[in-house]
RNA sequence: GGCCCCAUCGUCUAGGCCGGUCUAGGACACCGGGUUUUCAACCCGGCGACAGGGGUUCAAAUCCCCUUGGGGCUACCA
């Protein structure tokens, strides 16, 4: 029965990393019938939001990872925002103080900076100068009086500590090498470190499973267990995921990409691009230059605006490309981990002239990585973002998922990226769907049927494929729409029986492949050469509309 | 710079802890072919890795050391 936590920062949308140790942390608590409690870490006044709490839970929620304990559902050990909980850590900093195992200080930044320059100069690491006699209370009254500020230091003990983790053994920190870090800010709020000790403690956590990047924090919440008497949870640190580029997979990889399109724009509106992302002319200038980064909205409008793909970060990214939550909960369930072969429900054994042992599947349910989910089978390489995979994933998942459930994920789809296809009825969305089959993603299908959700004067041509389908030989093309178009008014009923009779019959009769009676149709309904096989389209699309898209094309191009 | 972590095909990984069963297996990508009304999908085939160097051992992808490379942390952020 293991008691584990996700404990996000509220500072925008939930972002891969987060789901991807929210997932594993969820996995464990299922698999060993305990719980899993979501906490908000919303320590810091101001980068934290609680509208950026509420989207997180929404990522969280449409991933399927729902917690047991948190928001919105209460449990023992309420509040769980940590900003509600200040008298609580008050009440541990105080004994820690009257212990003299914290001690207060009054730095300012300033000096602080100056601190670590000179330990940078001597190619040392900093570590805060613990005054030998701990200031008292009238010294606090003295420095708020100068108008210092007051914070908390916590008092590393000078022994080693060794971080016993489930991923990577034994870890050995020399306490000397750890600052004294701060425990309670300027302002009254306890430091991430702090929080995050006291709440464990208090919410029963027994396992702590989490990105690498906090390892080098543990010794120290370890030393500030054992001040204060606590349990220490069990620790494990997963590898992390990582970008192209190297580094973290961030929110910053997308700027990147948009900062990159901005500079290769030539002749490009400054002030208009900056009021489509409703920031000010600077803002944006000093986004070039690289000294800051818009929030995510103001992003995601200018790379709509400039028509650039960013690559996909935040959950909800995910949800506007088309992905599908059971995809992405599978494929980052296998990043940096892999399911024992014994546990698993699809190992088939090996081919003949396979090496090696039998062989898992990859295409998982949450339930079956619940069923299977081993912890000691973390592997401690950090791994690559490969979104061709990702499609393929999505692809199994779409196949794997009832017509029902795919439907409804399809309808909240096409709500989010407004697609006109958004108001359209059940029985027509089934029948692309079903006309979709070996789509990669959600978004593949709407771009190929939004066709039949554009209006027959605004279908827009694509000039390439008109060349090569319509133009090319003579306007052999567009001597056969004419063809099609007194051919199809004669058909005495339409469907695809009917459709596709005709067609294949033309083709005969003028002893040419399909391909050259079909894709002259394609072009003149959908204005490209890609789209849901051509029979069902023209009886999805009906034939009023199929014949005056035929009419407008034979008028638009004929003598080009 | 300091501290810490890591290292198998292009990518995700199996195998490593218990060295021989590994001429290193799978998946995705890629390449070639087939199927085909487009794009996909689907089928068949192919390319492709134990970072380098030292040990230990009869034997090393597997154990040890070094080098190199990558990553993390280094905040009154979490």
């Amino acid at each position: 029965m293991a008691v584990t936590r996700f404990a996000p920062s509220p500072t925008g949308y939930l972002h891969i990393g987060g789901a991807r140790t929210a997932l594993f942390d969820l996995l464990w608590a299922r698999k060993t019938g305990g719980s899993f409690i979501l906490r908000i870490e919303d320590t810091d006044r101001s980068r934290n939001s609680l509208t950026a709490a509420k989207q997180v839970m929404d990522d969280l929620r449409w991933l399927g990872i729902q917690w047991d304990q948190g928001p919105e559902v209460g449990g023992p050990a309420e509040p769980y925002y940590q900003s509600q909980r200040l008298d609580i850590y008050n009440r541990y900093i105080e004994q820690l103080l009257a212990a003299d195992k914290a001690y207060y200080c009054f730095d300012t930044a300033d000096e602080l900076d100056q601190m670590r320059k000179k330990a940078a100069e001597k190619k040392q690491n900093f570590v805060y100068p613990r005054p030998s006699k701990f200031p008292d209370s009238a010294d606090v009254e003295k420095a708020k009086a100068a108008g210092r500020d007051v914070m908390v230091r916590f008092c590393m003990p000078d022994e080693e500590v060794i971080v016993d983790d489930v991923v990577r053994g034994q870890v050995k920190f020399g306490g000397k090498d750890i600052s004294d870090f701060i425990i309670l800010k300027s302002d009254g709020f306890p430091t991430y470190h702090f929080a995050c000790v006291i709440d464990d403690e208090l919410m029963g956590i027994t396992h702590v499973i989490r990105g690498q990047e906090h390892l080098m924090n543990t010794p120290g919440h370890i030393a500030l267990q054992k001040a204060l008497g606590f349990k220490t949870p069990v620790y494990a640190h997963m590898s992390i995921t990582v970008s192209e580029g190297g580094g973290k997979m961030s929110k910053r990889d997308r700027a990147k990409v948009l900062k990159d399109a901005i500079k290769k724009t030539e002749g490009l509106d400054k002030e208009k691009l900056a009021s489509i992302g409703g920031i000010s002319a600077e803002e944006l200038d000093k986004f070039i230059t690289g000294d800051s980064m818009p929030d995510n909205p103001a992003v995601d409008a200018m790379a709509e605006f400039l028509n650039v793909e960013l690559p996909e970060v935040n959950i909800v990214d995910f949800f506007k490309s088309g992905y599908l939550p059971q995809a992405l909960v599978n494929f980052i369930a296998l990043l940096g981990y892999s399911p024992s072969l014994a546990n698993s429900p699809k190992t088939r054994p090996r081919l003949a002239g396979e090496a090696g042992p039998p062989v898992a599947q990859e295409i998982l349910t949450l339930q079956e990585l619940i069923d299977t989910f081993d912890p000691s089978r973390f592997n401690k390489t950090n791994s690559l973002f490969d979104r061709k995979k990702l499609q393929a994933f999505n692809m199994e998942h779409m196949k794997l998922l009832g017509e029902d459930e795919l439907l409804s994920r399809y309808k909240d789809f096409l709500k989010v990226v407004k697609s006109p296809a958004a108001g359209a009825d059940d029985a027509l969305l089934k029948r692309i769907l079903k006309a979709s089959e070996g789509a990669r993603t959600l978004a593949d299908i709407d771009h190929k049927s939004r066709f039949l959700f554009t209006e027959d004067g605004k279908i827009e041509y694509n000039s390439k494929d008109v060349e090569k389908v319509l133009l090319k030989n003579n306007g052999e093309g567009l001597a056969m729409l004419a063809e099609l178009k007194t051919l199809l008014s004669l058909l005495p009923v339409l469907n695809e029986e009917t459709i596709e009779k005709m067609l294949r019959g033309l083709a005969e009769e003028k002893k040419v492949g399909l391909g050259k009676v079909a894709q002259p149709l394609r072009v003149a309904i959908c204005g490209t050469t890609v789209s849901l096989p051509i029979f069902e389209s023209i009886d999805m699309l009906g034939l009023d509309a199929t014949i005056r898209r035929i009419e407008r094309a034979i008028n638009q191009f004929s003598g080009k």
